[in-house]
DNA sequence: TTAATATGCAACTATATGGTTGCAAATATA
DNA sequence: TATATTTGCAACCATATAGTTGCATATTAA
């Protein structure tokens, strides 16, 4: 297959599993498919096949209970972005802005 | 089209871009194309249909020169990924280590 | 037990993507 | 001028992707 920043990226990279994403990070709770679906204008396969390729990537959890699946946020593959990011920060201009500001979030 | 940060995210969640763009944000200097394209196994004009990517991502700006044309690294764009991140760090687990190390590197 | 709900699987479609080769055109060099 | 180099354009191919619909199955509720 491919390797994991690649997977991640590839999940990512799509504006509906980016959507689908956000709404189940901030939800804050898992959700069953057919509720999440319901947020979107496309079928509730075409979320399956969505989730499916977030969770392939560790971004969200599955957890079956009866005849539903919960599905939760898991930010935490991110991280290897940030760090694949990172590298890059001291080509970017206006590095030491970013530093003021995020030490300005921390205060 | 498409949002500039799916644009950019798409753009590099390809690894052979990523290792083009790579290879030109460590050369630190304008190459032209023939120069890219030797470094990598795939063709010529495979190489031609990246970098058109990373241009349109603005992840490199090109200029020509007679009848080259030098491809050069802009890690900007990368920016608007890391503050899409941004967003998430709150949800990952050890932010604060993350913290630490992002000091460590400044001193 | 019967009906409703939540889901998975499979097949299908259209388009995007990553790659190729061939050829023409522009520029530089002998 | 003749030749070599660098590139773009176009056509093509195979596979991946984003989406659909139809149907079967498992679980819950009436």
């Amino acid at each position: 297959m491919q390797d994991r920043i690649t997977t991640i990226l590839k999940a990512v990279a799509d504006p509906t599993r980016r959507e689908i994403f956000h709404a189940l990070v901030v939800a804050a709770t898992a959700l069953p498919i057919t509720q999440i679906s319901s947020q979107f204008d496309i079928s509730r396969q075409g979320i399956t096949k969505h989730l499916k390729t977030l969770e392939g990537a560790g971004l969200i959890n599955i957890d079956t209970k009866g005849r539903e699946r919960f599905c939760q946020a898991n930010a935490n593959p991110l991280k290897e972005v940030n760090q694949w990011l990172k590298f890059y920060e001291q080509f970017w201009d206006g590095a030491l802005d970013d530093l003021s500001k995020y030490l300005d979030n921390m205060s």
